[in-house]
DNA sequence: ATGACAACCTGTGGGC
DNA sequence: TGCCCACAGGTTGTCA
């Protein structure tokens, strides 16, 4: 669930609810470990001041007077707004409880979420390395360019790389290159200018239009912890694997690659 | 510096 | 029906 789009999604969700100047009451923590412990000082903060929220690429930040919580969905994880007295499932590792009686309820199975605390955000080493944002104009394809030169990794891989560019998981970097027309195996350095123009493009066309249709989600998002819905209909290669390319009608393969499925189109992708 | 891959967890679905 | 294995939207850390 969490790709980029959801976690704009998630944000947008939950930021009706906790706004500038209001109170954090506390934190209830069920289960404090998830990918690393949920810190100690966090479980005992009590009246937290908010200041702002925003995200930087998968992690959404919420700035306080007492630091700014760094969140994580991982591979499992979502948010849901409701209120205290709704009794907390087997994966609800923790509340944030909010003045108002309301609060954001964290679910994850897998655990490989997090939730930190930090003082300065932007020199976490969680995100202080991180690349630009994929929809700023930070990203560009010269930059692309210039970072791929010389790559022997796969063109795949490089994009789903966060410290080159964040918020392009697997999903996106599968039909990303589809829409270019190049396969996912293809050697990060081999690509010409055009198809590094054409890409960064794309990567930027098929999140913007999954925001837009993560948008459509959101307005249930109290209710449902958000399902992928409406996004699954534009794919055009991932999970698709023996069925007609929606351009030629060759038939979609999947392959391994790092131990992640990629799925492209032969007749189309080169 | 670069790249391959194991690891962190639990749930689910397919094959037998 | 039930069991076992493979796999899942992410990212870090280790090792060659």
């Amino acid at each position: 669930m969490p790709e980029l789009p959801e976690v704009e999604t998630t944000l947008r969700g939950i930021s009706p609810f906790i706004q500038p100047g209001d109170h954090i009451v506390k934190i209830d923590v069920r289960q404090p470990s998830l990918r690393w412990p949920i810190p100690e000082d966090l479980q005992r903060a009590r009246d937290i001041k908010v200041k702002g929220l925003l995200r930087r690429g998968k992690y959404i930040l919420i700035e306080t007077q007492q630091g700014t919580l760094i969140i994580h969905l991982g591979m499992s994880g979502s948010m849901r707004i409701t209120s205290r007295d709704t009794i907390a499932g087997k994966h609800d590792h923790y509340d944030i409880v909010l003045a108002d009686g309301n609060i954001i309820r964290y679910c994850d199975p897998r655990r490989f979420g997090c939730l930190l605390l930090t003082e300065k955000w932007q020199q976490h080493e969680l995100l202080c390395s991180l690349g630009p944002e994929p929809l700023s104009k930070q990203f560009d394809s010269s930059y692309l360019y210039a970072v791929s030169r010389k790559r022997q990794i796969t063109i795949k891989q490089l994009i789903m790389n966060s410290h080159i560019v964040v918020g392009v998981g697997n999903i996106y970097a599968n039909e990303a290159l589809f829409l270019t027309g190049v396969r996912p195996t293809v050697r990060a350095g081999r690509l010409s200018k055009i198809k590094i123009e054409q890409l960064t493009q794309n990567i930027k066309a098929v999140l913007d239009a999954a925001i837009q249709q993560g948008g459509t989600t959101l307005k249930d998002f109290t209710k449902s912890d958000g399902k992928p819905g409406y996004f699954k209909q534009s794919l055009q290669v991932y999970g698709r694997q023996g069925e007609p390319c929606h351009t030629c009608g060759t038939a979609i393969k999947q392959i391994k690659q790092n131990q992640r499925a990629s799925f492209y189109c032969p007749q189309c992708q080169k």
